[in-house]
RNA sequence: GGACAGGUGGCCGAGUGGUUGAAGGCACCACCCUGGAAAGGUGGCAUACCUGCAAGGGUAUCGAGGGUUCGAAUCCCUCCCUGUCCGCCA
């Protein structure tokens, strides 16, 4: 949720900097909140000096009961008042209504730092490890995949349908040792909690980290129950602390949880189908940092490099590219995507986003802290990253560390793990 | 799913329809006491919104939403959640 008083206060500046993720219908949006928001003001001040007038003469008559004198004059004249109340209430409540569903859609202020422009104006920070260099045609995953026994897509299609891969053998494997690897770096080395979390959550959940009300066609939905399928675990494990004014010394607060994710793509549809680039459901370990407010730029840099890192011990070569404005995810102030090399598709494809979402999340999550014992709360910033996520992981050691013979070398980082250094296809 | 018992501030916990935003305690903060600390003493200590240059003033909030009433933490209804027991079940 952005800050309505920054809007009231700077509507033009507000304007501006939303304005730079080019999305036009937030300014019509705007002019309706500050609209909506004058109106509610009006209606506030009127009902509540009813009210102060009905509460005095309430008191008048308590002070009458009690010194056993009459007070049937007074109590005849508020009868009219409570209606009227009622009414102003209702009307109130209406307004509130609506202003708070409008600001509801309203996306995050991108940084100031963050590129103009659309995706074509995303920026190269830096990269790591050099793609490698074949002296054979490089195989694509699902090749490779197939070959090796590593997972039976046509199985997943039968079962549940396109986009629901299924795991086989080492393949399955394969995802318990990224998960074993990734979970133990971040605990161990960077210092994260572990938590494993519900996979469905409920309406105000998702409503925090900001994916309703407007991005309900990405979410799977739970008919008849009102809960969903949680597309990353950065929803279930950012709102533990939803209406919670947080310890101050237990900030940052640091997470990893590894979890599946469900996406409907309901505006992909054709992009990336092949293989395992892009689908419904897959697995994903997610670093979420709840920081203070001062600390959240340096802290984005640190939980970039967390995920950095996995990558690195993996030996996959990857860049950093830190996303224009118009590219910006709706809660995202700032976020840069991790891109991996992939030889087999020729590409870089993103393991992960790293985002800092200022006080976006904790503004709609209500989530704050008390910079010091007699302070007011203040809205603490969060944070995450995935840390990463499985499937293009997964492409990224197959299609990297093939060999002309059709095996794959395992990385040392991992082959502990799987107990294997090298898959080999079955004869 | 059924039957009881509950949901009150950061935490615990009292609360007869009317100075109860809410006793008391813990925690926390300031001061006193001390060489320093502990113990003890005194005082302070909810949140949001509106209004005001400010001091301040006002409104709302006792799980959520309705209702009764001049007035609800307190009475009634619905829902949610927690505990205990029963049933069912991996």
């Amino acid at each position: 949720m952005i800050d309505l008083k920054r809007l009231r206060q700077d509507p033009a500046g507000s304007r501006t900097s939303l304005m730079r993720r080019g999305d036009p219908s937030v300014a019509t949006a705007i002019d309706s909140i500050l609209e909506l928001d004058r109106q509610r003001r009006e209606f506030l001040v009127r009902t509540e000096a009813i009210k102060a007038e009905r509460n005095a003469a309430s008191d008048e008559v308590a002070r009458r009961k009690r010194a056993k004198e009459s007070a049937a004059d007074i109590m005849e004249g508020l009868k009219s008042s409570g209606e009227e109340v009622k009414l102003l209430d209702i009307k109130l409540r209406d307004i509130e209504a609506e202003l708070d569903s409008l600001a509801l859609t309203i996306p995050n202020f991108p940084d100031e730092r963050t590129p103009e422009g659309d995706a074509s104006a995303n920026r190269l920070i830096r990269s790591w490890g050099q793609p490698p260099a074949f002296d054979f045609v490089a195989r694509p995953h699902w090749e490779l995949g197939a070959s090796l026994r590593l997972f039976d897509l046509p199985a997943g299609v039968k079962v549940a349908g396109s986009g629901f891969p299924l795991f086989t053998g080492m393949g399955a494997k394969l995802g318990r040792a990224l998960a074993s690897f990734m979970l133990d770096l971040h605990t161990s080395e960077h210092g994260y909690l572990e938590i494993a979390p519900p996979y469905l959550v409920n309406r105000a959940t998702l409503t925090g980290t900001g994916q309703l009300p407007k991005f309900a066609e990405e979410v799977y939905t739970c008919s008849p129950d009102d809960l969903f399928l949680i597309p990353t675990a950065e929803v279930p494990v950012t709102n533990i602390h939803r209406d919670e004014i947080i310890e101050a010394g237990a900030l940052p607060a640091s997470y990893v949880a590894c979890t599946p994710c469900f996406r409907r793509e309901a505006f992909s549809h054709g992009k990336d189908t092949r293989g395992l680039i892009r689908v419904h459901q897959f697995d994903k370990v997610e670093l979420v940092r709840i920081v203070r407010p001062e600390d959240s730029v340096a802290e984005h840099e640190r939980i970039t490099t967390h995920a950095e890192t996995v990558l690195q011990r993996l030996g996959l070569p990857y860049r950093v590219v830190e996303l224009a404005a118009g590219d910006t995810g709706f809660a995202s102030a700032r976020t840069y995507d991790i891109e991996v090399w992939a030889a087999g598709v020729g590409g870089w494809l993103e393991v992960s986003s790293s985002s800092t979402f200022t006080d976006f999340q904790a503004r709609r999550a209500n989530m704050r802290y008390r910079p010091s014992p007699k302070a007011k709360p203040e809205f603490v910033h969060t944070l995450n990253a995935s840390g990463v996520a499985f499937p293009r992981t997964i492409i990224a050691l197959l299609e990297n560390n093939q060999a002309a013979d059709g095996s794959v070398r395992v990385p040392d980082a991992l082959a502990p793990y799987l107990g294997a250094d090298r898959l080999t296809p079955r004869a």
